[in-house]
DNA sequence: CCCTTGACTTGTA
DNA sequence: CTACAAGCCAAGG
């Protein structure tokens, strides 16, 4: 994996996050190699939300609870596209989470 | 250079 | 179940 920035290597994975999927902070943190830094991972989201080739859609915390959803714009943004792609949410949380999960230290390596 | 803030996580009560 | 604290790293004032 060599020695990318940080934010470049949050950015990969969340583009190989698969359709209808999600993942948490903390597991993409893990497989850039930075397991205490999930708040890094947010923030470089924050950033990545401009690029289209990042969905951040498909990024939630570890309960599942869509806490970016603020930062879209609109708060129904986020949980109409996880939606639109399959997966179940109520009250801005991933219902059956971890059936949901992808977990990126898995599937990629 | 110091302080604050932040799309987080985990542990403890 | 909720509430609070500590750890973590980066960017901006």
């Amino acid at each position: 994996m060599e020695e990318k920035n940080f934010f470049e290597r949050v950015y990969e994975v969340a583009r190989q996050i698969p359709k209808g999927r999600v993942t948490s902070y903390g597991a993409i943190a893990k497989s850039v190699g930075a397991a205490k830094s999930a708040r890094m991972v947010g923030y470089a989201m924050n950033s990545a939300k401009v690029l289209e080739d990042v969905p951040a859609h498909r990024v939630v915390n570890r309960n599942g609870l869509l806490t970016g959803k603020s930062h879209f714009g609109d708060h129904s943004a986020m949980q109409q596209m996880l939606t639109a792609e399959g997966v179940k949410i109520k009250d801005n949380k991933v219902q059956d989470f971890e059936k949901y999960f992808w977990d990126p230290v898995k599937e990629i390596q």
